[in-house]
DNA sequence: AAGTTAGACAACCGCTCGAAC
DNA sequence: CGTTCGAGCGGTTGTCTAACT
């Protein structure tokens, strides 16, 4: 037996509201108070469902909500936020007075992230990273998804099989959005032409600089967003989902680690918290699963090692356990090559964890 | 000028969780 | 202790509109 629906789908109006609406929702609300939602309507003389109205006022008509105009302090809170909290809207919005889980979620989808992605590396991809990326095509995936159905309405249903389409040019008030604006080709080809010295390499040496880090290891990282169309890679295989997920994992590392310790999921419960060592956690399917940058480094007792073979393009791991996350990992950490142990503990995850902030600073300036 | 596309925002849906019964 | 319900959350879809072709 199913759970029963909310309410009635039947004679209830959906869609936008009107200030009609509105303006008996707000009343009914400011007189009886919030809450007894799936009875509202009926009490309010209201044709919606209780989920609807309360969305309608905690999105749209409580008093105390900001719209629009996010500030530019705004966004950096929500950018620092979702780099720790991930997709936990409505503790990015407890962060943020007056802005809705809803409101911050729309704005991230359709300002932050764009933004974000922008950003397009089309170099040396370890053949990994590419399968990654290609499995995901999150970025577009809604603008595909769109023109798919369109294609298929025009064309009488037959579905579309055809490439992804590239996003077209950015307009000029976009461009100043795209760090990679430059890069784009004016002829419509959508081809992308690096310049001779790119503003990304220049602009990651400067952030990354910035945090401190030493030289010598920034140049270890910067051939990652070099040019190598041999690779196969094509304009725009590279979104950043993945690697941002990697990037939040590593950055809420702490908090992961306390919820996992709380929750007593934690299966090396002797090592957790001990500098160095694994902190993995079984799964649902009661395999061995990461719990972000802290697994990659060791598993108990064991050193890791990663190497990305320039010549054949292939990547070898120290242990085979890793997958294809890990190599998405250790590919942003050290450029072509990762090889190392983690006996050193704190210092060296304090030092990585540095170059990732940096990295993710200079992702979302 | 008309059709098309994509961005932005609003709203909905399905799921989970905790409290009440 | 199991079931039901309300509330909340995050993902997804719908709608409008400006920009583009």
């Amino acid at each position: 037996m199913g759970r029963a629906p909310c309410c009635e789908k039947v004679g209830l109006k959906r869609g936008r509201w009107t200030a009609e609406e509105d303006d008996i929702l707000r009343k009914y609300v400011e007189a009886n108070g919030e809450g007894s939602w799936r009875s509202l309507p009926k009490n309010a003389g209201l044709l919606r469902c209780g989920k609807s109205c309360r969305l309608r006022w905690i999105n749209y008509l409580r008093s105390d909500l900001r719209r629009g105009n996010i500030s530019a302090q705004e966004e950096e809170m929500i950018i620092n936020l979702h780099a720790s909290l991930g997709n936990r809207w409505s503790l990015i919005a407890g962060h943020l007075p007056g802005r809705t889980d809803n409101e911050i979620k729309n704005y991230w989808n359709s300002h932050l992230s764009r933004k974000i992605h922008s950003f397009r590396p089309t170099q040396f991809i370890p053949p990994a990273v590419a399968a990654a990326v290609r499995r995901t095509g999150r970025r577009t995936a809604r603008s595909v998804a769109k023109k798919t159905k369109n294609s298929e309405l025009k064309a009488g249903g037959g579905a579309a099989n055809t490439p992804v389409p590239m996003p077209t040019t950015p307009t000029p008030d976009k461009e100043a959005l795209s760090s990679t604006a430059g890069w784009q080709d004016k002829d419509n080809s959508n081809n992308v032409i690096p310049p001779e010295s790119s503003p990304l390499e220049e602009r990651l040496m400067e952030s990354l600089c910035a945090a401190g880090t030493e030289e010598r290891e920034i140049r270890n990282m910067t051939p990652v967003f070099s040019m190598n169309e041999e690779m196969g890679m094509e304009d725009g295989d590279l979104c950043l989902d993945d690697i941002m997920e990697d990037l939040n994992g590593i950055v809420g590392l702490d908090e992961e680690r306390e919820r996992e310790s709380e929750s007593g999921r934690n299966a090396d419960s002797g090592e957790k918290g001990s500098s160095g060592n694994g902190n993995r956690v079984v799964d649902d399917r009661g395999s061995w699963t990461s719990i972000g940058e802290w697994n990659l480094m060791s598993s108990p007792g064991n050193s890791w090692e990663w190497d990305w073979n320039h010549d054949d393009h292939t990547a070898r791991g120290g242990n085979e356990e890793w997958g294809q996350e890990e190599n998405t990992l250790s590919w942003l950490w050290d450029g072509d090559t990762a090889t190392g142990d983690c006996t050193d503990g704190d210092s060296e995850m304090d030092r990585r964890r540095e170059k990732h902030n940096a990295m993710l600073s200079w992702l979302m300036s």
